[in-house]
DNA sequence: TTATTTTGACATGAATTCGTGTCACTTTAC
DNA sequence: GTAAAGTGACACGAATTCATGTCAAAATAA
């Protein structure tokens, strides 16, 4: 009894984890796996459902598993919205940025077309986290907020910083480009929640069309002057 | 006793109703009077507090009011976030409207931006009211998704009457306009966004020079070859 | 096989929200 | 003054959610 409740004690300190497998898999795999789980299910209930009318419980029992380890991975709903948020912002931003990267074409128009392309094609691929990211993300706390705003001027930024790239000698013709980057930003997110919310009834060439007009046209502008 | 509920059953289907008044208001006075009240406490709680984490009862005591008074007039919570929505999404749209037409100039550029300013200025004036509008709103239930899309649109759809208006000949160089202007639209919430959630930072010459630039830069292209 | 860890199903309790209902008090009409 | 209508404070039950806890069964190491 003693020597129970000591090793217990030893193991609770936690030095050397008791590490054993189950299932073909270490302490840290499973949890890894559950957590893996824990963020399509998330993916699945809140993009279909929505954010605001789903529960932990739901997620757990689209995941297989029980609440327990939702909180073993997560605080609670909103840190598994702010991991799905920040991380798949990161992969479109990764994607988009490797489209551009790797047009080969000496054109800017062309290379934000491409990255452009690339979002829209992935948003229509993956719908519920296009919602997640642009509908449901919004009014969910003063936290997410921050969140989505630091998020967006990231892609902002992103776009600066390739007009600069292509026109290193060129300075903008506006005051504070960053802002206009911001409302570009929200243009082409703008156009994509209405093209999620049509179903994608449009076809891609379109909205493509249409967003990289808008593109296109302010950069010109920025560029004219300077 | 019979007689008694005899008036009450006639009373409930209710042909003439007992319009008595209180407080030197009638029935239907008192009850709009309550109604606006009830919208005032809305603004100023969903305002502050964000609709996903305020509750009927912080209303009503906001407002000075009984739950009771509150499902005479409304619904349900969302339903009050419905209705203030559309009232001040009109109020604004009308606002824009008004800016635009009084403009005493034959510039396209300098009629938009007068527009813009006219919105710009008011919702620096009502940050709860923006806030609502432009944050709260969204990935609250589908309805509402569907009425800020509607309301989007129509505001899409402003911008481009203005540019027939001005030029009945043109052809826009774009397929999809409305797109676009939804996009721009999109650009211009997102501004504010940013504007609102740094305090109103930076002045309201900075926002709106970014805005009409977005604004000029699009309008041109579009105009360009038509 | 046996002891121990890990798991899943379920219980729990505090908290909150919704929408309705009760009841004493105030204001009005007569 | 009196009876009726209107009001506000509060209670109420049903329902839900969150986050943690319990416990028997399954899987594993020895």
């Amino acid at each position: 009894m003693q020597g129970k409740s000591q090793d217990k004690a030893e193991k609770e300190q936690g030095e050397i984890a008791a590490e054993r497998s189950y299932k073909g898999l270490n302490t840290s795999e499973r949890k890894a796996l559950r957590r893996t789980q824990l963020m399509k299910a998330g993916i699945d209930v809140m993009g279909s459902k929505g954010y605001a009318s789903c529960s932990c419980k739901m997620i757990c029992n689209q995941a297989g598993l029980t609440e327990r380890y939702f909180y073993q991975s997560f605080a609670n709903r909103e840190a598994l919205l702010q991991t799905i948020y920040q991380e798949h912002s990161e992969r479109i931003m990764a994607l988009i940025s490797e489209a551009v990267m790797n047009g080969e074409t000496d054109q800017l128009a062309l290379r934000v077309e491409l990255g452009l392309r690339a979002f829209y094609q992935d948003m229509r691929e993956n719908p519920k986290i296009a919602r997640i990211l642009y509908i449901e993300t919004s009014g969910v706390s003063p936290e997410m907020d921050d969140l989505v705003a630091s998020t967006t001027h990231g892609f902002a930024i992103m776009f600066i910083e390739l007009l600069q790239h292509y026109y290193p000698d060129k300075h903008l013709g506006v005051d504070d480009a960053e802002l206009v980057a911001i409302g570009l930003v929200g243009g082409v997110n703008a156009i994509l929640v209405h093209w999620l919310l049509s179903n994608f009834e449009m076809p891609l060439e379109s909205v493509l069309q249409s967003a990289s007009f808008m593109f296109k046209s302010v950069s010109a502008s920025l560029l004219e002057r300077g």
